[in-house]
DNA sequence: CCTCCTGATGAAAATGATTTTCAATAAGAA
DNA sequence: TTCTTATTGAAAATCATTTTCATCAGGAGG
């Protein structure tokens, strides 16, 4: 096995592959820039990242593996407030946490404090939720709204 | 005072005055008709039916009178899924809800079930977030995604 | 290593929700 | 009633995302 600078795209690799996917140089260049990046990316920020990579990738592509990846369940897609989606890595290095965004600059920040209590808690919800309405729960968002540091 | 069919609108008057704004027809419009509806519509859908009470209205004001009262607190903007947002009313007669969103056909529905153990919980965080972040907490989302009864 | 089927691609056009522009209108304080 | 200025509708502009379509390239099977 090769030397790959890249493992997660290498794991991916068989994802694409089980759904009758293919893996290519643009969808490496992608899964790259999502796991090299500490920030929620918008599709032409990684568009121009990737592009760095592999400068013949079209912006299309970007949106179209976002797409994939997104079904595949290997990548969030967030809603940070201005228009544009964002979006990061599920399985990134970063583990389980959820979100604080400022409405003022829309910059997301990114926390695990007191995780445990709160995962506790939505897996109850989950079971009981599921239950009374009858609906098969595969995800849940959890964010604070406010103003950062930064803007106050 | 006279017989006012939509009670919340004379509150919101004074709201809108208080900012340096001014209660018109087309803006009642789009009150009486988030006070009317059980469920979350898009611009559009809110411009249907506040023409049928105000003929003339146009969907820039549906926007433009959103935006102010998503500003002023007194409407919750919401993302479904699809591309369009959804509006509710912040001050009706719901209470504090959460949502369930099905990912399938985006629709969105409100639960109250358990609401106090999470509230308890979400205050909790607040206070220990912000503190830590030095975030200025003003609000949250709590949403569980999966596919509802009717899309299984 | 070669072939072929089919998924993937980029560029350009299309889409569709939301915003902006602008001249005309109307709230509401004085 | 007058006057200031916020508000309005229509049309044009934005802009993120999607679709179209002709070309290209993974990778399974030989």
């Amino acid at each position: 096995m090769k030397n790959c600078e890249c493992p997660g795209a290498e794991k991916l690799h068989g994802r694409f592959r089980g759904c009758g996917y293919r893996m290519t140089a643009g969808r490496e260049a992608v899964i790259k820039v999502l796991q090299e990046t500490q920030e929620h990316l918008s599709a032409d920020e990684i568009f121009s990242k990737a592009r760095v990579i592999n400068p013949d990738i079209g912006l299309t592509t970007i949106y179209r593996t976002l797409e994939k990846l997104s079904m595949m369940g290997e990548v969030h897609k967030l809603d940070s407030g201005d228009k544009r989606g964002r979006f990061e890595l599920a399985n990134s290095g970063k583990g389980h946490h959820h979100h604080l965004v400022c409405s003022r600059c829309n910059r997301i920040i990114d926390y695990d404090d007191f995780i445990d209590d709160e995962v506790r808690l939505l897996k109850e919800m989950e079971k009981k939720l599921s239950k009374k309405y009858n609906f098969a729960i595969s995800g849940h968002l959890i964010q604070f709204y406010g103003v950062c540091d930064k803007c106050k």
